[in-house]
DNA sequence: ATAATAATCGTGTATATACACTAAAATAAC
DNA sequence: GTTATTTTAGTGTATATACACGATTATTAT
């Protein structure tokens, strides 16, 4: 990822995953110190604007496949961050974050506004709006 | 991945997965009839134009963890669209297309096609350009 | 020519992603 | 209350992604 000369591609996926690639890299530097990914906190700071929240819920609102929440919940399940306290027996998955959890996103949270900043201090204001609106307009073309 | 309401976050970077992700699939149901994935396409379409090419070139080139490209490899090689004429015992590996490579590139350019102008209608052809621009800020910034 | 250095490549491991499929629970119809 | 349907969840499989590490080839210095 060190490649100097960059230049766009005719490909506008291309051009997106290269970028999602890139900033993606970006945060995740930003948040090793806490041992969590970009990905990975994205879910922990779901779950706790939604808990008790289901595995579909959560899903829907991240925007990720279900099955792909379910692989990702575990490192996050086994590192104890997160756990289930729905009823054995039952269905609907109670997801909520433990203590431990809360503490992390304390920590984590910091860094992540590192990230924001450095991000919005390359593009400016203007543009991180102007990008904001453009991604969205391709995200709603998702079936 | 079929939520509607679909609204910004302010996470940056999550708004630009969730687009890479869009994007990603969107482009992968048009090539879905020749049974490549986006990422797949874009392998072979630099093999073509660079071949004979080594391994570390085309991740310097695509932009791609090079341990990922030779795990990303692998499919295409097993379906026999790329070969390594690389005479053994040498360290520089040497891709090329095979004649199946190259007619499945043929047949894919046309869905690409379809996809690209799929995209561009619904953005126009302004927004298209700033968003390039804009993607490619980004992609500096990573290290 | 040999030793030191650099470039190139692959693997182990872990997470991320999603499609096809199955199974179980919850709800609705009757 | 039982049956049918829908919702919810998980697994098998395959690709995608990258870090840490090791190994081999190529190049440079001496």
């Amino acid at each position: 990822m060190k490649t100097e000369n960059k230049k766009s591609s005719v490909c506008n996926c291309l051009n997106l995953r290269r970028a999602s690639l890139a900033i993606t890299e970006i945060y995740d530097h930003y948040l090793a110190p806490c041992q969590l990914s970009v990905s990975q906190f994205s879910i922990l700071k779901h779950t706790h604007a939604m808990e008790p929240v289901s595995v579909s819920e959560l899903a829907a609102e991240i925007r990720l496949d279900r099955t792909t929440l379910v692989r990702n919940l575990k490192p996050l399940e086994r590192q104890g961050l997160i756990h289930d306290i729905a009823p054995p027996g039952t269905r609907n998955r109670q997801l909520c974050l433990t203590a431990a959890g809360r503490e992390r996103i304390e920590q984590a949270n910091a860094y992540w506004e590192l990230a924001q900043k450095r991000i919005e201090a390359q593009l400016g204001q203007e543009d991180t709006k102007t990008l904001q609106a453009l991604l969205l307009k391709i995200e709603v073309l998702a079936p």
